[in-house]
DNA sequence: ATATATTTTGCAACGCTGTTGCATATTCAT
DNA sequence: ATGAATATGCAACAGCGTTGCAAAATATAT
């Protein structure tokens, strides 16, 4: 498990650091999707609130997690399954926010619906963002 | 016109201020979703920031205009359409983002599609972001 | 129309989230 | 091991939104 956090961050030629390492662990265990709050609170504080946010952008930005829009305007992070690489994402699917557990679910085995638009306008990217149950709660 | 505002007003039981007359009217004659700071600018600063708050959060509480979750994480505001009332909203539909104007539509006359969820998943509610560009600015 | 009660507003102060500059510490390459 | 490059922690700051409270505006009753 060790192993492939290193050759994560090596192949995306970042240091290898505590820090990066724990939050990536931290994303790892978790499975589901994962606020600045959250890895502050299982980090158990023990790095500066301004070091994880440079490390949430430094992945963002070698495409190793992607962001995650919702309706309270709070910003999760998850790991990118598809091949993302530095600059380029590919995160297009359905993300599903559990209204009693909380989790952000990363749905990329669900295909992507079709959103109709009026004519003259073109599609760049679909946010799809669904609130419900999961099956763990139900 | 500010007839129909008053009446706007009235029916949701809220007093009739210049302050709540002047936000309609920028929402009327706007056409798309506004956000805080646009109506801080189209207000001329008149009146405070507090109050451009509070009364965003009313109209949303009196089922008036409708929240828009984006993914830079602001919030637009929109006039309900749909048949709004305190505490039920019913603005399930498309909302669209132009990337050259900035201006967020209401795509309220698209069928909204249907998004697969995985076994044991139930739906309570969808949001869908589409960005690309808008018919004015291809 | 006037008086009273209710609601709204503006101001000041505050908290939370995220950012930046910079000196120090850590990691990497030789 | 040494020096260069990178990452970290700290402090300070900015922006966005919230709250308490007194003054002003609006609605209601007489
Ligand atoms: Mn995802
Ligand atoms: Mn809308
Ligand atoms: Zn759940
Ligand atoms: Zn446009």
């Amino acid at each position: 498990m060790k192993n492939s956090i290193n050759t994560i961050l090596k192949t995306s030629q970042l240091s290898v650091t505590t820090n990066r390492i724990k939050i990536l662990e931290l994303f790892q265990n978790s499975g589901n999707a994962l606020s600045h709050a959250d890895i502050e609170k299982l980090s158990g504080k023990h790095f500066d609130r301004v070091t994880i946010y440079r490390t949430l952008q430094t992945f963002v930005d070698k495409g190793i997690i992607h962001t995650i829009p919702t309706a309270d305007n709070s910003i999760m992070y998850a790991l990118c399954k598809e091949a993302c690489t530095s600059g380029h994402h590919h995160d297009d699917h359905v993300h599903f926010i559990c209204e009693v557990c909380g989790s952000t679910y990363c749905l990329d085995n669900i295909s992507l619906p079709q959103v109709n638009v009026p004519k003259g306008f073109s599609i760049n990217q679909t946010n799809i963002l669904v609130h419900g149950v999961c099956k763990n709660c139900k």
